[in-house]
DNA sequence: TTATCTTATGAACACTTGTTCAGATATTAA
DNA sequence: TTAATATCTGAACAAGTGTTCATAAGATAA
């Protein structure tokens, strides 16, 4: 018997992939980035910092947006680590935390041009 | 004179980098592809089928949610092609549209193992 | 035809989120 | 000290979003 009547894979196989999807952890934290990355600009600033550190105020002005929301952005993408900073005097700089961030963009981009 | 006072960097780069950021079709287009990846539901989905193409009933039965959201969820991969899928009498089965997308996903888990 | 099964859809609601504004914090210079 | 500069933060509000419920649509079988 089979109370969860399935149609096209045998219970052996839904065992195995629900523990893959419930894993609550992994789909937060991915769940989290991806997030972090949805928005306009702080794909902008992304984008930006792919070819330059930058301070707060360069940033700004290269998204167009207030210094004021560029720090609220930054804030969500530190917290996710995908940038990291330093400080100089009275200036933060900004700049992508690790490659894989990179390669994300790079994918998602190729997968813009097969569809 | 320079009306923008930047900080950290010299204006040609700035408008080489204004110009990479300011593409709005591209900005948007990556935008929505995030959005369809952010959601818990819509990411339980995806894992799910990078193991196996699948109906909606048993996917919906895998994610532990109902038949309906998985519908509603699957209409927002779909529009991104995340997902594809093919007919076959009552049922419908969907699978993963391009392999960007595991890359994708892939690239994301190794930046979480790195931070 | 009618009945059943599978999937899709529209409306409604609660919840989340991006931006703005005002003000705070921190660093440097005078 | 005070003033100026750079960045950050809290509150508030509009706009967007995920889920549920009820129902529709489409396919198959009787």
């Amino acid at each position: 018997m089979n109370e969860l009547n399935l149609h096209s894979i045998e219970p052996g196989t839904f065992e195995d992939i629900q523990d893959h999807v419930s894993d609550d952890e992994v789909i937060s934290a991915l769940s989290n980035l991806f997030k972090a990355l949805c928005d306009p600009t702080r794909l902008r600033i992304v984008l930006a910092l792919q070819h330059s550190e930058l301070c707060v105020h360069d940033l700004a002005n290269l998204i167009r947006s207030s210094e004021s929301n560029t720090s609220h952005q930054l804030r969500i993408l530190r917290a996710e680590k995908i940038v990291k900073y330093r400080k100089e005097g009275k200036q933060v700089f900004y700049s992508i935390a690790d490659h894989h961030i990179t390669h994300v963009i790079t994918d998602i981009q190729e997968h813009l041009r097969e569809s």
